[in-house]
Parts: structure tokens; C-alpha cells; sequence
RNA sequence: GGUCCCAUCGUCUAGCGGUUCAGGACGCCGGCCUCUCACGCCGGUAACACGGGUUCGAAUCCCGUUGGGAUCACCA
């Protein structure tokens, strides 16, 4: 069987947005079920937009995903001697002739053409005109004057395109750049893709590439359409729907594994499954289950998605990745044991990393004063100053802080103090974290430890005594 | 406007002529669990755009309407 080799081409004029993700990923996915290979390529012969920041974003983004390629990148830019090659081939064989109207010419073209009705497109003045190169000349390409040319498209069905729709392209500008369908087509021919998955803005452009395979006597690719990312009114994914720049993502506190099984899920499906590892997306993605209408982008359940990713995530794997988000929040946090033990309490009540960093600030506090106002005016009244001693002085005479030795020591102070547990909980909770929110606490005892544990209480006491004497 | 594509709960979707007065997930609303918050569990809300056909039978096939999207460059 034919290794199947796809590839991802992004252009680089700006991050690498949630839908070019999206279709990275499809390629990928398709290359690695196949053990074939992902060709990453760059787009850049628009000089004028593209720029080395938006090459170095797509990286990163990429990377980030791990979305890795077995070929390139390569740069368009970089390949202009390939491409006259190709382009003499059209000459040579007739396929393609020089046009010396001017582009206020064509211009012109299409407003008569608009004023009859009629479809705007250049009329062909010069295709069997046989003008030699010159200066100003464009080199059109020949297209079929009827006809038909089908695009068998692997997710959609077969389009079917009228030749007498389509007009003369340009494939090489006036100053002899090579223009877009040209290249994609003489790169995709050169690099050996033959599958193409990429999204539905291509379409019209299919009809012009095939034509050009035909005309260099070049076999003809799998094309696959998919749909593309709304937002949430139903227009195309735009700056105005937020984020974009899928390392926004990653900013925000999403799981790579889970960014991409919720793009995965997003116009592809397998019967019922939401949650799939990235080794399953592989193992069971096909073209054939991709839908054919766009999909609307949607944060809540991308993070509900997350937060099953986090959960079912080992804590030891999610520390490195938790890390950089608690130094972000000035937190002297290391990947060690007391991290893990850390996460180990966050990890079922966190949807982002984000939140994980965030709940886990007293963890890292030495002081977790001030105390929550509404938390201490309810909770550390001056009644509760004895039973957070008595409490301390239970845990204090514990050889160790395992849950089970805990529920002991906080049974022997419930009845001393002639209270139920969650009488006494609240009050431990904000005195251990300066809120009322937090892990259960045993679990958050055992992590914090012995030292931190009794001066937190200690300090409890103290203010409540404080309150007393004011 | 021309060309092309699409159309199941608010959203992502399952469904590929009958076993479905349509299943799952997110969201939302109840409840249970419970030391708070979560997790988990249980239950509820909510959809086949419309109109014609075809067929014994249609969410599933065909046509039309409506609605959405894409594209019409010497951008990619």
C-alpha cells in the first residue's frame, strides 16, 4: 500500500488559530493511524505579511500540541527555482501563455461583466495570442473552456464544477513570483502529499489545482473538505470571538491532550465517545466520520473536557505542567514530592491549570492572613479559640499525619467539646487556608504538615483573641 | 449577484428506511452524597428548519423554499 503522506501549510501571517489547528491535527491524526508521514510546510510568498514572529508562533503552537512532523519545514520562499521549472513545463507544452493586460484592464473586464450579469473573469484576450515573456507580462494558465472537472471529495461527495465557470489564472505575478494555486499544487506534486485534508475555504480552489495536476500530467491527490470553526453567533471564528491563537489555550490553562481531543470532537465523531487520548484519537479517527457542516466553538464544553483530561491525568505527570502556572503567582513552588501531594488534593476540583494554581494558594502562603472577612466574622468566633487548641495539642502528640490517625485525634476533641465535625471543620478550614473553600481536611492536613498546620492554628487563635479585646 | 457547500436539543453530536413519540455530551434545573467547594451518582429541560414528493413505512431518499456558510485577486 502507498505510504500516505499529508501535510499542514500555514501561512505565516499572524498565530496559528484554533480552525489551522484543527486541520493540523486531521493530517497528523490520518499520517500517524497510517504510519505515513506529516509534511509541516510555510506559505510565505506573501513577503509583505509574513514575518518571522508569526513562524516562530506557529512553532511554538505546534509544539505546545506536540503535533510533530517527519518532514520540513519547508519555505516557499526557498523553493522559487522549482517552481519556474514547473511553470516553463506549462509554457512548453501550451498549458499556459503570457498576458500583457494590465490589471487596470481586467479590472475593467469585471465591471462589464458585472454590468451584463454575467460572471466577472478575464475574457482571454491574449491566450491565443502567443506573446513572447515580457516586463509586464503575467503567465496565465489555459483552462478548459468546457467541461467539467470533479472534485471527489473524501468528506463531502463529489463537487462538480463547470469549465466554463473558471477563467485564465494568473500562476506567475508581473514581477515573477509564482502565485498561490501554482505553488500549492507544484509543492504538494514535488513533496509527494497525496492527501490533502484541509478546510472548506478551499474548495473553490480545488477545481483550478486538479486542473493543474492534469495539465503536468501529475497524479491527483485524496481531497477532504472539513467544515469550519464558528463562533458562538455563527460567524467564522474572528478576533471578536476572543481568543484565537491556540497558545491562548495553553495560557489559559488547558491540557494539550485536552485542547485537541475537544478540536477532535468538533465535526468528528465516534459513535458516542467524548474523552479520548491522544493514542485513541489516533486509533480510531477516519475521514469518513467527519461531518459536513461547520461546528461552533465552544468554551464551556472545552473546559469540562479539560477538566477530565486533568482528572484522569497521574498527579506526578501534572506537576510540570501545573509548575509555571504557580511561579506565574510569585509561588516558591518546586516539582517535589510536596507538590504532587499538592495537586493530589486539587486535581477532581480544578478545570484549568489555572484554577489549580489558584486553589492552591495557601499551600503555598506561609501566612494565610487576612482571613476571608466573610469566612472569619462566621466562622473563627470566639467560641471555637479552645476547640483550635484542643485541637492542636491532639495533632501535636500525633506520631504522624496519616488520615486515619487524624480522624482519632479530631474525634477525641469533638467530644471533648461536645461537637459535631462539621461544627468543627469550617473553622479549621479557614483558619488552615483563610477561606471557607478548600480540599477536604484531612487530605489537606496530611499535605501541609505538622509545622504549618499548628501555627496556622495557633494564629487562628490568636486573632480570635485579638477580635476579644477590641 | 454567480458558483459551491451545509441544515437533529442553546452548543458539539449519534442516527446511515422500520427495533427511536430520536440516544450521548456540554450547559441549565432539581435531588443524593457530604467537613466547605468540587468529584461522583440519580433525575429533569430541550431538537429532526419548512413544504412537497418516493415508499406499506422517512430524521434518514428526491425536489423546492427558507436560513446559514464558503468563494469570486498579479492574498494565501
Amino acid at each position: 500500500m502507498e505510504t500516505i503522506i499529508t501535510r499542514f501549510p500555514p501561512s505565516p501571517t499572524g498565530y496559528l488559530h484554533v480552525g489551522g489547528a484543527r486541520t493540523a491535527l486531521f493530517n497528523w491524526l490520518y499520517a500517524r493511524q497510517n504510519h505515513g508521514k506529516f509534511v509541516l510546510r510555510i506559505e510565505d510568498t506573501d513577503t509583505v505579511r509574513s514575518t518571522q514572529a508569526s513562524v516562530d508562533a506557529i512553532f511554538d503552537a505546534m509544539r505546545w500540541l506536540e503535533l510533530d512532523w517527519d518532514e520540513g519545514p519547508y519555505f516557499q520562499t526557498q523553493r522559487f527555482d522549482i517552481y519556474r521549472t514547473y511553470l516553463q513545463k506549462l509554457l512548453d507544452s501550451g498549458d499556459a501563455y503570457y498576458c500583457t493586460c494590465s490589471p487596470e484592464d481586467v479590472e475593467a473586464m469585471r465591471q462589464k461583466a458585472m454590468a451584463t450579469g454575467a460572471k466577472p473573469k478575464y475574457d482571454g484576450r491574449c491566450r491565443e495570442r502567443g506573446l513572447p515573456p515580457s516586463p509586464n507580462a503575467v503567465i496565465r494558465f489555459k483552462s478548459p473552456l468546457s467541461g467539467t472537472t470533479v472534485v471527489e471529495d473524501v468528506i463531502k461527495g463529489n463537487i462538480v464544477f463547470q469549465n466554463r465557470e473558471q477563467d485564465d489564472f494568473v500562476i506567475c505575478r508581473s514581477d515573477g513570483t509564482p502565485t498561490y494555486n501554482f505553488v500549492v499544487v507544484v509543492d504538494d506534486i514535488t513533496m509527494g502529499i497525496n492527501t490533502i485534508i484541509r478546510g472548506d475555504d478551499h474548495v473553490m480552489n480545488t477545481p483550478k489545482q486538479i486542473l493543474l495536476y492534469k495539465a503536468l500530467k501529475a497524479p491527483l491527490p485524496v481531497f477532504g473538505h472539513v467544515p469550519m470553526v464558528l463562533g458562538k453567533d455563527k460567524a467564522r471564528l474572528s478576533k471578536r470571538h476572543g481568543a484565537m491563537s491556540v497558545t491562548a489555550y495553553r495560557d489559559m490553562g488547558f491540557l494539550p491532550d485536552a485542547f485537541l481531543n475537544y478540536l477532535a470532537r468538533l465535526g468528528w465523531s465516534h459513535g458516542d465517545q467524548e474523552f479520548f487520548t491522544r493514542q485513541e484519537l489516533i486509533e480510531k479517527f477516519s475521514l469518513k466520520n467527519i461531518g459536513r457542516s461547520p461546528g461552533v466553538f465552544d468554551v464551556d464544553k472545552l473546559t469540562a473536557l479539560n477538566a477530565d483530561h486533568i482528572r484522569a491525568t497521574p498527579v506526578g505527570q501534572l506537576a510540570p505542567r501545573v509548575l509555571p502556572f504557580m511561579r506565574q503567582k510569585g509561588y516558591d513552588a518546586a516539582d517535589d514530592a510536596y507538590l504532587v501531594g499538592v495537586i493530589g488534593t486539587l486535581h477532581a476540583r480544578s478545570k484549568t491549570l489555572v484554577e489549580m494554581a489558584d486553589g492552591a494558594h495557601f499551600y503555598y502562603r506561609e501566612d494565610v492572613r487576612p482571613y476571608d472577612e466573610k469566612a472569619a466574622r462566621k466562622f473563627l468566633k470566639p467560641a471555637v479559640a479552645p476547640v483550635l487548641t484542643m485541637l492542636a495539642e491532639a495533632l501535636e502528640a500525633l506520631p504522624d499525619l496519616a488520615e486515619k490517625t487524624q480522624e482519632a485525634a479530631f474525634k477525641q476533641v469533638m467530644e471533648k467539646a461536645g461537637l459535631g465535625f462539621g461544627k468543627i471543620a469550617q473553622p479549621v478550614r479557614v483558619a488552615l487556608t483563610g477561606t471557607s473553600v478548600s480540599p477536604g481536611i484531612f487530605e489537606m492536613i496530611a499535605v501541609l504538615g505538622k509545622a504549618r498546620v499548628l501555627a496556622r492554628l495557633k494564629a487562628a487563635g490568636e486573632y480570635i483573641q485579638s477580635l476579644e479585646s477590641t
